[in-house]
RNA sequence: GGAGAGGUGGCCGAGUGGUUGAAGGCACUGGUCUUGAAAACCAGAGAAGGGGCGACUCUUCCGUGGGUUCGAAUCCCACCCUCUCUGCCA
């Protein structure tokens, strides 16, 4: 949620920032007049209510001493009925100006190059070569279809398009990956590990920024408030919500394997085969809560543990700085990671790697103190995939397959999958 | 799902519709005392929002949301959560 008081003291910067990303005169101009009232509204309830204790507190004494106090109830009666007018009225804009600022998405940090599309993202750097085939590399569904290691089409039967049955190697690939990447982040890297819930409520896809704009790209529950969760970052982030965490306790940093639910509108027709674009995926995601002035630091270092995980498997990536009009809601700097894919000869996202500032924390009142009697402060949120884990199955299928169609293990999976190659049975 | 009990400050725990932001205790911070510490005594200390350059000041907050009342932690209604018993069940 953007800092109503950061939009009134800077307001030539985050308007610049926020109509980078796409948002309209119109509603900046809408949170500016909502604001304004707002505060009229409130010194006005305040001064009655003011005057109602005042004179309460009058009666009581008078009452005590046997005084004749009819006048005074006569005139709260009109004071009181005034303030439950004007508390009606101002309720109804705050919840209004509550849900117009709900529905502003963070301001860009100062380093993220300014663009409207997928277009303008800038290459940060890459690493390692492409592999060199001397025959036609196969798209991951070809070749997991001769190694019947996936099957699409019972899933579609099961459920419907955009899942799989994971079977045999395949299954045994996707759980080794899991376990391989959460091994390295919890000894490697020093987080710590979490397995969350997987249904959340309202006020965490409030809090890390998925509601209330975008209801669509989730699964909803019927008859409940609850919702699947779209990543680990919603339950892990918000297990914090609403504390007060000590200087101490920071940096936090959380490696979580979860099962991921996407609803997919609007992408109808888009990667319709294989891997890359399911209702329900896995990832392991990190997430960090940090100081506001070790945020960008921690970015850098958040996005070299996803890259460590293809770098330890060899799979060939670039980094890119997203643009402001390519940015998540909730994000003020996202790096996404994307791995080589053969097949199409093209990188394709599989970690973005971002941080919200105080965008979520200021949604979800997650705070810490400096020092045992500072006031509270907002803490930095960050996040970032470590990796998606279907995706990284689909890259090593790729550049790992052989001419006779099998594929070979890289070795640091070995030890997770017991064979160095998946070949046909 | 059913029955009962309960939700008050960092924690424990009082609380009769009217100086209760809230007794008391623990923990915490500062001071006195002490060579130092402990003990004892004294004092201080919550959050959000509004106004003010500031000292400061006002409003709100006793699970959440409504209601009754001149006035609600206290009365009424709904919901949420926790615990105990119970049903079904991986």
């Amino acid at each position: 949620m953007l800092d109503v008081r950061r939009f009134r003291n800077e307001f030539d910067q985050v308007k610049e920032g926020l109509s980078n990303r796409g948002v309209t005169q119109e509603e900046i101009e809408k949170l500016t007049q909502l604001d304004q009232r707002r505060r009229e509204w409130i010194s006005e309830t305040e001064q009655l209510k003011n005057r109602r204790n005042v004179v309460s507190q009058e009666i009581a004494t008078k009452k005590r001493n046997g005084e004749e106090t009819n006048s005074l109830i006569e005139e709260m009666k009109e004071v009181s009925n005034k303030i439950k007018q004007l508390d009606d009225q101002l309720r109804e804009l705050e919840s209004e100006f509550e849900r117009h600022l709900l529905s502003i998405p963070n301001v860009p940090h100062s380093s993220v190059p300014v663009g409207l599309s997928e277009e303008d993202n800038v290459e940060i750097r890459t690493w390692s070569e492409p592999r060199t085939f001397d025959f036609e590399p196969l798209p991951h569904w070809e070749i997991a279809d001769k190694l019947d290691i996936l099957d699409f089409e019972a899933a579609a039967k099961v459920t419907g398009s955009r899942f799989v049955f994971y079977k045999g190697l395949g299954a045994r690939l996707e759980r080794a990956l899991i376990n391989f990447m959460m091994d390295l982040h919890v000894d490697e890297h020093g987080y710590e590990e979490m397995l969350p819930p997987l249904i959340v409520n309202r006020d965490s896809m409030i809090g890390t920024g998925q509601l209330p704009k975008f209801e669509d790209d989730v699964f909803k529950i019927e008859d409940s408030d609850y919702f699947l969760v779209p990543t680990a970052e919603v339950p892990v982030t918000n297990y914090h919500r609403e504390q007060i965490l000590s200087a101490d306790d920071l940096p936090k940093k959380y490696a979580a394997y979860s099962a991921c639910f996407r609803s997919e509108a609007g992408s109808a027709g888009r990667d319709t085969r294989g891997l890359i674009r399911h209702h329900q995926f896995n990832k392991v995601e990190l997430v960090y809560l940090t100081k506001p002035e070790h945020s960008y630091e921690l970015l850098e270092e958040l996005t070299s543990h996803a890259e460590k995980v293809l770098q330890l498997l060899g799979l060939p990536y670039r980094v890119m700085s997203l643009c402001s009009g390519d940015l998540g809601f909730s994000a003020a700097k996202t790096y996404d990671i994307e791995v080589w894919l053969p097949s199409s000869g093209t990188y394709r996202e599989i970690s973005s790697c971002s941080n919200f500032e105080d965008f979520q924390a200021r949604r979800s009142m997650l705070r810490f103190r400096r020092e045992p009697k500072a006031k509270p402060e907002f803490v930095h949120t960050l996040n970032g995939s470590g990796l998606a884990v279907g995706r990284t199955v689909a890259a090593i299928l790729e550049n790992y397959q052989n001419e006779d169609g099998s594929v070979s293990i890289p070795e640091v999976l070995q030890p997770y999958m017991r064979v160095d190659k998946i070949a046909k049975s």
